[in-house]
DNA sequence: GTGATTGCAAAGGTTTTGCAGTAAC
DNA sequence: GTTACTGCAAAACCTTTGCAATCAC
């Protein structure tokens, strides 16, 4: 995964920013988790394991900074946080209300939906769709 | 569309709660608010025409009561709010990513991919579907 | 009357910002 | 050497909570 990395890096250099070991710390704690949906603060454990000194204010400049260049996504909750997640294809989350886990599935395509878009004056560049219900470990429970 | 409030009072009745004029207030700035999609503070200035002493802290408890009764949905966004909206048939959502406003569209059905959730132990009660990009307006401002 | 509901103010949690010092280029 | 970046602490922000007073039933 240090291809993440290098186009991060790479990225960088074009808007005339620089790479620095907070940043790093960063991308490495988010490819760590890239199969969790960390929140902000999880990275921020995560990061410190690489980078000890580095600051939450920083982890957020750095996690705004990626989403602005594309290489993670953003997602709200409805808890109120944040989580942040590495791009890729488009995917789709699925919510249990009950444990408030997410599962990324993935069902279905949307070319249609995107050309129906186009057609109104939109022009979609990502999409996320949410499906919320209870998931099969807390059915089990019930 | 005093239907919403009579489907409300009963549900209301039902568990026990009470309709008070604060809650109607709230109800109120829904119904007038149901082209847009309010966030909490916006529900509360409107609310507050109807009921002049309503405070912040009972508009969220009763959004949140709302919520969990079904009237209405929650919507977390990008910027950290969350934004209310009258329930109604499962629709989507085009957020354009640049002047932020949040659109109302209704592209194909779901069926197909929740009954592969389905399949995989997913039970599904509610979609949601966002699509990112820009708008006509901000397209043609280009 | 009784118990749910309210308003206020205070607390809570997450995210942002100002600024002097530091480090990448 | 410049200029972007950092860490810290404080501020800003949205939302929740405790509690005495109030109101719906």
């Amino acid at each position: 995964m240090a291809e993440v990395q290098k186009l991060t890096e790479r990225k960088l250099r074009e808007s005339d920013r620089r790479m620095t070991p907070q940043r790093q710390a960063v991308l490495k704690a988010l490819v760590d988790l890239s199969d969790e949906h960390p929140t902000a603060e999880e990275v921020y454990q995560v990061a410190r394991q690489y980078c000890s000194t580095v600051g939450m204010a920083t982890v957020y400049r750095s996690l705004e900074l990626f989403v602005q260049m594309g290489i993670i996504n953003k997602a709200p909750t409805l808890d109120g946080t944040t989580k942040y997640e590495l791009s890729k294809e488009p995917h789709d989350h699925f919510v249990c209300l009950k444990c408030g886990r997410t599962y990324e599935v993935n069902v279905g395509e949307k070319p249609k939906e995107n050309e129906e878009l186009a057609k109104e004056g939109f022009k979609v560049l990502n999409v996320s769709t949410v499906y919320f219900g209870y998931c099969s470990d807390c059915l089990s429970e019930k």
